[in-house]
RNA sequence: GCGGAAGUAGCUCAUUUGGUAGAGCGAUAGCCUUCCAAGCUAUAGGUGGCCAGUUCGAGCCUGGUCUUCCGCUCCA
């Protein structure tokens, strides 16, 4: 993969420069893949998922929104296939220092065996993994003489448990308290709580619910700056539908969601469709919007026709039913009836999301200027809607009254929209930093404002400057940014 | 987690074989300035990532550790 690496360093530092993110606990050194959101960057990631919020919850008629806790009852986990499925055993070749996935090395072992042979291991790895016998399993790869395919060799470390999920206690008396996790994911807050939202809200299939939260993932390895984190917030709609109905769904789905990113500023040809080859447990279909990054096509969001998987597995654990009465008539003149509903799901990560806008909105401009010098400036071209500060106001000189001027301005628009005072240093300088920023709308206060009461907008794409009346200034950004 | 590389002021870097750290930019305060960074003055800011060891003496040598980057690996 070719990767532009000085590009990327570029926008990490400027990330941290600007106030946009830095890393958690730098005082101390760091935490590994944990990040904060600084004075910008928090702003940015509020208005992102403020934008996908109303899309997703009051533009739609029939989507509504929820916020579980992180907490989750142990069984959640049980019943979704994550105690299971989220860990794994994990060995490593001591010579080639290439680690594998346990089952992964027995079954690519196993195909090479004849069909007798190879399906027993598969059933005796089965049963090792099914009972957590981890020393049985080296001995089975042992006992076939399993190599290493870099090294060809057979000389393996213990194999190791992996898990993803980050687990606490819950009491404050050790010997009685209760293992919990952090949640891997945000989905199963929705699917747990699918009867009190139908009922309460009276909802009718087709229907969504929509959430926003942190996730935790015990990543073995997260690289790549905020794209992949230990600690990471998802932005997901559980979308619940009548069985068999949920391939016109996906298709559904996957067209709304994509138009969304597009309208986001992010341009086509950096987004595209992946298909899932290998499914999870839980899905008959699976597609990754994908983005361009500077280090590669990278998942964006995800949207999964989940099935009735996790419902299913819910009542099963919960011993409760979870099934939807539909009252609709089908083809032959007779209600639905009950059913478990299948779900799509559409799940986006608010982080990758953030990383996306600032890779597409970061540029680093360079012209010559009349006299034949190089001029520069780096500049964040943030869609204006999502821009975290949106409205400079900038006296030119420090005197004559254009402060005053300016403060008044200020006041009269900093209930509307994110507005940012400042009359210190040269009017270019301060324009270059509000370019960095990302600001889109700067407005020059000037002795002619007093004369008659215009004033000189600047926008921060193009530079260009305007005049127009002080009394308009507020419309004006309003219209801007909506 | 394994292997490789790196870590000196907010940023970019310097400090020629070990002799107790400097510059530019930036920041802050003031002056000057009527529209795209680079006019003047002053000030602040570093226990050289952290902890040990060797040495009379360590930013520089050794070990450990933390973090970052690259490769492997993993990714519901």
């Amino acid at each position: 993969m070719a990767i532009e690496s000085n590009n990327f360093q570029e926008l990490i530092s400027h990330c941290k420069e600007y106030g946009y993110i830095f890393q958690s606990s730098e005082l101390y050194d760091g935490l590994s893949a944990v990040y904060d959101y600084g004075q910008n960057g928090s702003q940015l990631k509020k208005n992102l998922r403020d934008v996908w919020w109303k899309s997703m919850t009051q533009l739609q008629e029939n989507i509504v929104g929820i916020d579980a806790a992180i907490f989750m009852h142990p069984t959640t986990w049980k019943a979704s296939g994550h105690i299971d499925n989220f860990s794994d055993p994990m060995i490593d070749n001591k010579d080639s220092n290439k680690r594998y996935r346990v089952d992964h090395l027995i079954e690519n072992f196993a195909e090479t065996l004849e069909k007798n042979a190879g399906e027993s291991m598969i059933a005796e790895m089965e049963k090792l993994l099914t009972s957590d016998d981890l020393a049985g399993l080296k001995k089975l790869i042992e006992d076939n003489k399993i190599k290493c395919a870099i090294s060809k060799t057979g000389n393996w470390t213990d194999v190791r448990q992996f898990n993803l999920m980050f687990s606490t206690e819950i009491g404050s008396v050790a010997e009685e308290a209760d293992t919990i996790y952090l949640r891997p994911e945000t989905a199963q807050g929705i699917f747990v709580n699918f009867l009190n939202v139908q009922k309460t809200g009276r909802m009718k299939i087709p229907f969504g619910i929509a959430q926003t939260g942190k996730a935790f993932r015990n990543e073995i390895v997260a690289r790549q700056f905020i794209f992949r984190m230990r600690e990471f917030e998802q932005m997901e709609m559980q979308f619940f539908i009548r069985p068999g109905t949920q391939m016109k769904w996906y298709e559904h789905w996957k067209k709304e969601r994509m138009n969304w990113h597009t309208s986001l500023g992010i341009p086509a040809d950096k987004l595209r469709f992946h298909d899932h080859v290998k499914l999870a447990h839980y899905a008959d279909a699976a597609v990754d919007i994908e983005y361009e990054f500077q280090f590669g096509w990278k998942e964006l969001e995800g949207i999964h026709s989940r099935t009735d998987f996790d419902l299913k597995q819910h009542q099963e654990y919960s011993k409760r039913k979870i099934q939807y009465f539909d009252n609709d008539l089908d083809e032959g003149g007779k209600a639905y009836g009950n059913y478990t509903p299948y779900v799509v799901e559409t799940s986006v990560g608010l982080d990758r999301l953030f990383l996306t806008v600032m890779s597409q909105a970061f540029v680093n401009e360079k012209w010559l200027k009349e006299d034949g010098t190089e001029d520069s400036r780096v500049v964040l071209k943030i869609p204006a809607a999502i821009a975290p500060t949106k409205l400079a106001i900038l006296p030119l000189i420090k005197k004559d009254g254009l402060p005053e001027i300016a403060k008044v301005l200020m006041k009269d628009c900093m209930n509307s929209f994110q507005c940012f005072y400042e009359e210190k240093d040269a009017i270019g300088k301060r324009y270059r930093r509000m370019d960095a920023i990302g600001t889109p709308f700067c407005v020059t206060i000037d002795h002619q404002t007093k004369e008659d009461n215009t004033v000189t907008i600047r926008y921060r794409d193009d530079m260009k400057q305007e005049r127009i009346l002080l009394s308009e200034v507020k419309n004006k950004i309003m219209e801007k940014i909506n």
